[in-house]
DNA sequence: CGGTATCCGCGTTGATACTG
DNA sequence: CAGTATCAACGCGGATACCG
């Protein structure tokens, strides 16, 4: 999925943008990442349904397409903390947008349920 | 993947805005919509790489979710249109720094991959 | 022209157990 | 604490054929 060629010159980096942002969890942690620096485990809770496992993949691919910066403290017991990087942080407008359209959006899908009934 | 409960508050807007438009080729189909109204065929020919089958079910999560509208000519032969709907017209701005975040994405994983030879 | 129907491979994801 | 390893299951998406 990831890692196509983008040979295509027009809308395509519409596509390249999703397929960066478009992971399954990518937006939320995102979206908690431009609250500030966030450990793992902080991550954790606040994305109760994420598995572990799905979460650090989905940061290795924010950390390896320049979203998000991973810094690993040498420590004991460890500590890891991820925060966007410059040009992670230029995400935000958008973030914001999709976060005040999803909101309209989830408003008229309970909208069209509720007069189904 | 789809109308999961959304339950959760916070962050899972922007996590319903991506699920609405983070399909697989929706970026692009609602790219090439901005530009108006178009038929099946028409789409793809804009999008060659995309089989029959996906533009179709891409086409039809769009229009149950209220962002595209399908309009069928009852005609012989056959004529079907598809165009935003005033709700899909309200994500044209984030189309369109998707598409410029895009681009400098794209020029940054290119500008990685040359200091790497 | 604008679709459905069916089959199937394979990548993504989850569950669980283990580790430095 | 912050992961990795392994395996199994599911479902997305492609290929192909057929239809009104």
């Amino acid at each position: 999925m990831r890692h196509k060629s983008y040979a295509c010159s027009f809308g395509c980096s519409v596509e390249a943008a999703i397929e960066a942002i478009g992971g399954k969890w990518k937006g939320v942690i995102l979206f908690h990442l431009m609250d500030g620096t966030k450990r793992f485990n902080e991550l954790r809770r606040l994305m109760p349904s994420v598995t572990q496992r799905m979460l650090t993949k989905q940061l290795r691919e924010l950390e390896r397409d320049g979203i998000v910066h991973r810094h690993v403290y040498a420590e004991v017991p460890p500590r890891v903390e991820y925060r966007l990087t410059a040009f992670g942080e230029t995400l935000e407008p958008i973030l914001k947008e999709l976060e005040a359209w999803g909101s309209q959006y989830l408003n008229k899908l309970a909208a069209l349920r509720s007069e189904k009934e």
